[in-house]
DNA sequence: GGTTGAATTACACAATCGTATAACAAGAAT
DNA sequence: ATTCTTGTTATACGATTGTGTAATTCAACC
C-alpha cells in the first residue's frame, strides 16, 4: 500500500542500549511523565512497537533505566581512583571532591535521580537496584577511610563511613540542585574540610589537583 | 432529573486547604502522575470540577502545595527549639537530632520531596519556592551556629552552615529511604558526632532529649 | 419566605496514555 | 534466486488525562 518507513536491523544489545538511553534523556528533561513510550522510542529513532519488543513492560525498560543510571554514577565517581596517586589521603580527597564535581554533581543527574525515588520506596525490584547501588558507593568510601594511616574499630569505621557518605550526598544534593548558591569550588572545598573534620586528618592540604576542574 | 450528589458549602480556605492536603496524600502514596484532578478531588470528598474553581490549573495547585510541604518540614524542624533549652549547644543539638529523626525523616515526606525536584529546576516558580525554603532552613542552622561559645569569621559561619546543612541533609535522605539499613538511633547519633566535629565542640555529651524519642 | 448569587456538580471533549495484534520487509540461510 | 525467520512498522483499542461549559442547589440576604 502506502509507503512504509524504511528501515535497518540492529543488534538487540544496540537496541536496547538506545532505548535505555533515550528514556533517560527524556526523563532527565521532562520528569517521569514526558518519558511516555511514544516519546522514547522517537527519540531512539523507532516506533513505539519495538518497545515491547525488547521489553516486557514500561515498567521492565524503566527499571533497566534506573539501574544503568546508578551504576553510571558510580562509575563515575571511581573513575578518578584509576591512575591517580597511591597515597591513602590524597586517593580519598579525590574521590570526595569527584563525588561532588561534573559530571556527578549536575542539575540534570540529580532530576534524573529524584524521578527515581518514589518508585525505589514504593516497588520492591527497584528498592534492591537501589540498595544494591547505595551500598557498593559507602563501601567504596568505607574503603578508602579504612586504608587511612589511623586505628579504628570496625563499628568506628561503619559510622565514619555513613557520616562521610551523608555529607558528601548533602553536598552533592544541594550543589547539584542550586548551583547557582554557590561560588565556584566552594562545594568541593566544604567536603573536604568536613570529611576531613569528621575523620579527623587534614584533606585539604593533601589534596592536588592532577585533573583540570571544569 | 436523577438524584444529584448532595453538597455542603464550605470556605474558601478550608476547601483550598483539603484539595492541597488531598494532593499531598497522593503524591506520598503514589507519586506525581497518581495525584490527578479526579483522584484529588475524590480524596477531598469533592467533584473534579471544583478544583478549578479554586485553582487556575493543575500546574497551580502543584505549586501551592509544593510550597505548603517545605513550609511544613521547615516548621517541624523548627518546634523543637519551642520550650526547650536556653543553652546554644543544647538548642542546636535538639535541632540536628529533630531533623534527622520523624517526622522530618520519614519515608514519606523523602518520597513527596523527590517527587517535586524536577520541577523545582525546570519551572522558575517552584525554583523559587525552593529558594526561599531552603534559605530559610539554612539560616535558621547558622543562626544556631552563631550563637555558639566560640568566635569565627563571617565567611568561615557560612562555610559551617553549608556543611552542617549538608550533613544533615545526606543523613535525612538516606535514612529516610533506606530505614531499615541503620539500627534505630543510629543516625541522630552519626549526626550529632559529625556537626559537632565540623564545629569541633561537643555535641553528643551536651544533648539530653527532653522529649520522648519515637 | 421568596429571590439571588455563587459554590458545586455534571457532562462533554480532544488529547494522550500503555498495550495488544496483525501486516510487512530486511537480511540470513539455503 | 527463493524461502524463512524475526526484527520492525502500522494500526486499533479502551482507559485515563486536564480542561472547558452548562446545569443545579445550597445558603445568605432583603
Amino acid at each position: 500500500m502506502a509507503d512504509r518507513r524504511p528501515y535497518r536491523r540492529e543488534s538487540e544489545e544496540r537496541r536496547r542500549e538506545d532505548l535505555i538511553a533515550a528514556a533517560l534523556d527524556l526523563v532527565a528533561e521532562g520528569g517521569l511523565h514526558a518519558a511516555t513510550v511514544r516519546a522514547i522510542a522517537d527519540r531512539a529513532g523507532v516506533t513505539p512497537g519495538l518497545i515491547r519488543h525488547y521489553f516486557t513492560s514500561k515498567e521492565d525498560l524503566t527499571r533497566v533505566a534506573y539501574h544503568r543510571l546508578m551504576e553510571r554514577m558510580t562509575t563515575d565517581s571511581a573513575a578518578v581512583l584509576q591512575g591517580g596517586p597511591n597515597d591513602a589521603m590524597a586517593r580519598l580527597a579525590n574521590f570526595v571532591v569527584a563525588s561532588v564535581s561534573t559530571p556527578v554533581a549536575d542539575p540534570v543527574a540529580v532530576g534524573l535521580w529524584a524521578a527515581f525515588v518514589h518508585d525505589v520506596r514504593s516497588n520492591p525490584a527497584m528498592r534492591d537496584i537501589h540498595t544494591a547501588n547505595y551500598l557498593a558507593f559507602r563501601n567504596m568510601l568505607q574503603g578508602l577511610i579504612a586504608a587511612l594511616p589511623r586505628s579504628v574499630s570496625d563499628a568506628q569505621l561503619r559510622r565514619d563511613a555513613i557520616a562521610c557518605n551523608g555529607v558528601i550526598d548533602g553536598l552533592w544534593l544541594e550543589g547539584s540542585i542550586l548551583p547557582e548558591a554557590f561560588a565556584l569550588g566552594e562545594i568541593p572545598a566544604i567536603a573536604l574540610t568536613s570529611v576531613g573534620a569528621i575523620l579527623n586528618i587534614d584533606l585539604v592540604a593533601t589534596y592536588q589537583p592532577d585533573r583540570i576542574l571544569p
